[in-house]
DNA sequence: AATACCATACCGCGATCCCGGTATTTGCAT
DNA sequence: ATGCAAATACCGGGATCGCGGTATGGTATT
């Protein structure tokens, strides 16, 4: 999230694709457009992380997902560890929804398919300059249904307040020796509690309660 | 993710929205198109929620976030539980992050503007009801980054392929007992082996460990 | 006033875990 | 082939946990 500040310089983009005609043709596009630079193509991964150690990093990578040696979905890892600060744009030929949800996963903050238009070319990226990120509904519903059952299942146990402190410090690692000192109780009254904890929740250890307190995200 | 199945029925779609004038406007804009048909109106998620209970589901749920009593984005959680095969678009005046961010998290499908045209609710609509997500390209990046960033930092600790297989059972809640004689080794082993991951974690319990695999997502 | 629930405290036994060792076999790589 | 890392195995003692109890004072609700 680090939108370009200065509009006024112009965008420069590097593209990753094997097909040197393709190749040569986004990079008229992208030439035509005033305000976005191709600054260099290349036809690998390997090559372009190569490249990119000792150079500047371009405001946007387009990356092909079919590549020799390293895929582009595998590059995108890469490329955001050489290049932090560059926006990271899959070109498909397909509406690959798999390879895409990955992509996106990795980082990639776009997509764009290669029969898109000039005119997409350039708002497309426009767009993820500009902070944002272009993707069809289908895979944002992909995204968000992952998302919704992340933060959704929140599910109550009926939990007392002092039990979810006890929850809290045991998901931290603290011991139930411990967790007593620091709460000013006997170790008693931590088993006590622990004891209620395993029955509204189910389980039977502690492995157990942290591990379904961190899935379940009841922390 | 359940697409309709029978595009030839009417879509149904209620409206939650406590402005009358916008209300009976946009009842009128989803009426004129012949795919779609509203089937009722609510000015509040109470009134809504009461209805829903013992009413068929409707597709999609039209819902204004800034309403009196509860808003909106609270009443997501309400409208999933009682009709969770509908979907949800929220409606707002402006084109508020943080509020369509919370939204899309508590489950929502997808957002309009309240100045969208008449093409903009059908297309929507139907994107949403073919099982895509509608967003802008800037909440799409919200989305993605926070996405991104919970998937990315897969640390590497060196485990051998034999400690992570028993890690991962640890993670699943089993005992060391029963680990050992589910990998045919003896508990001795699963102990030499428990300490190894202790010390390359960097924790010291079995606590711990778990909490570790769970948190960074080593499982 | 009665009831229910919560937080607190205590006991003991058997199971399990943590950690300090040592040691052999296996397999991969130089 | 030689060496190193991984996987395997074993021991014992002290710490911790799991669970079966029982019990009491406080607070909130009815």
């Amino acid at each position: 999230m680090s939108p370009k500040t200065r509009p006024s310089d112009p965008i420069t983009v590097i593209v990753v694709e094997d097909d040197v005609l393709f190749r040569d043709s986004i990079r008229e596009l992208i030439d035509d457009s005033p305000a976005i630079r191709c600054g260099a193509t290349f036809e690998s991964c390997e090559d372009a992380l190569v490249a990119l150690q000792d150079e500047l990093a371009p405001d946007v990578i387009l990356l092909d997902v079919d590549l020799p040696g390293m895929s582009g979905i595998e590059g995108i890892s890469h490329f955001r560890r050489v290049s932090p600060a560059s926006r990271i744009i899959i070109l498909t030929v397909f509406d690959d929804d798999d390879k895409i949800f990955n992509a996106v996963c990795q980082g990639a903050s776009g997509y764009l398919q290669k029969s898109a238009s000039a005119e997409n070319v350039g708002a497309c990226i426009l767009d993820v300059v500009a902070g944002g990120a272009a993707m069809s509904p289908h895979i944002a519903a992909k995204v968000l249904s992952m998302f919704a059952q992340y933060s959704e299942p929140k599910k109550e146990y009926g939990l007392t307040i002092r039990e979810k402190e006890i929850l809290h410090h045991l998901v931290g690692g603290v011991s139930k020796k411990h967790i007593a000192e620091t709460l000013f109780i006997s170790q008693h009254t931590v088993e006590t509690h622990l004891k209620n904890i395993y029955a509204k929740l189910q389980v039977h250890s502690q492995i157990d309660v942290v591990a379904k307190a961190l899935r379940e995200h009841l922390i």
